[in-house]
DNA sequence: CGGCCTACCAAGCATTTGCTTGGTAGGGTA
DNA sequence: TACCCTACCAAGCAAATGCTTGGTAGGCCG
């Protein structure tokens, strides 16, 4: 039956195209992307791969979805602290929380972006994946500016230093951090302010 | 001919060899271990896929000699360290140092370890890989406790939590630094230092 | 000159991979 | 009852992948 029906409705809750999405999500975050296969989805949905094609056109429409899904709502946060009336230092400790949220309730996503974002990114398609990481790095530059501007940094930071170890030491938890295991990500988001902005040595040791 | 002769000299420098296990550690750390090709290896080497076989026995064995000797290197350095007798914070500064360095003259080694040393470590081959991991470990949790101990790190510091930290922050920079382009890996080791040591808050800000 | 070694080629094999094709079973709706 | 929609199966294809096999060209050494 070729060119007759398209796919299953790309909106919200068809229920089975939803938990199909997770249980790729779930694959790709922790074998990535290239090295999960059709078959390794299919089965663990416990279908043959062949049928995922009935809910998606291809492996691509997959991440696709995940990842442009998962950014949307962590961009729309940062949007919001950006034009909250805070002071420069509570909205940097916003948006590393905010972080940290997202690595506690998006757990594969984050890990799928850490991971296979780059290689994604060369390709056309995926070229908003470009766009969100030019964005992510303007709402820290904007952030730490503003904090050396105002006289809660230091004024000696280089910005664009600060900004890369910011997001990677931020995103880079992902790997060891586990939901519900350990630590919430609460205390992990406050020792993490913490040591930022005052550092790990004794103040006059 | 089966059976007759074995592979090249192990040992060092057969010339061709290392310069085969340069380009592979090039591609490894560019694209990944499972998504570099022996045809990929072969064609950047200017020969057929077929002919890396008269050098190496598998792709494993590869990556497996080029973070093997890499590791050897490291460790060896971290050791020395350890066993001088400086004070805490500077034993720590050193760690850090080393570590940058690694980054900088070892770059495809530092990238490979990070990106394919969790797959990697679940064949037996590679059981070495765990082992540095819990090595590395002790490294910096000796450091850190000393720190605390000898009163020149604050006191309420979570130990292990630190240490992911620390570990996470300076080894993620190799996703970004590109040795001979911006800061030296030398400027960028002072400024981390002096954010992990003092924070990016102005004091009394 | 004869034997051996290093470094490679040419061809191909078995397996894995993403995806396609034609079909079926069950439920809802008119 | 007739029709359609969703969700799947069964079978397989073309390309890519790691690796094997038998062979060749050139250099060195006695």
């Amino acid at each position: 039956m070729p060119e007759t029906s398209t796919q299953a409705p790309k909106g919200s809750t068809s229920g089975r195209r939803a938990e199909l999405l997770r249980v790729a999500a779930g694959l790709f975050a922790e074998k990535g992307f290239r090295n999960t296969t059709v078959r390794d989805i299919a089965d663990a949905a416990g279908i043959l791969s062949g049928s995922l094609y009935h809910h998606f056109d291809s492996k691509e429409s997959m991440v696709d979805e995940i990842l442009s899904t998962f950014q949307e709502q962590l961009f729309a946060q940062y949007d919001e602290i950006l034009a909250s009336g805070e002071d420069a230092r509570a909205k940097l400790e916003r948006a590393v929380r905010v972080s940290f949220e997202a690595i506690e309730n998006h757990h594969d996503e984050v890990a799928i972006y850490q991971n296979d974002a780059d290689h994604l990114g060369t390709f056309p398609r995926f070229a908003y994946l470009a766009d969100r990481n030019a964005q992510s790095r303007q709402v820290w530059v904007t952030l730490i500016e503003e904090g050396v501007r105002t006289g809660v940094l230091r004024a000696d930071l280089d910005v664009t230093l600060t900004y890369r170890f910011i997001r990677d030491t931020v995103w880079v938890a992902v790997r060891w951090y586990q939901p519900g295991r350990g630590l919430t990500h609460t205390d992990i988001a406050d020792q993490y302010v913490r040591i930022l902005l005052d550092g790990i040595a004794k103040p006059g040791g």
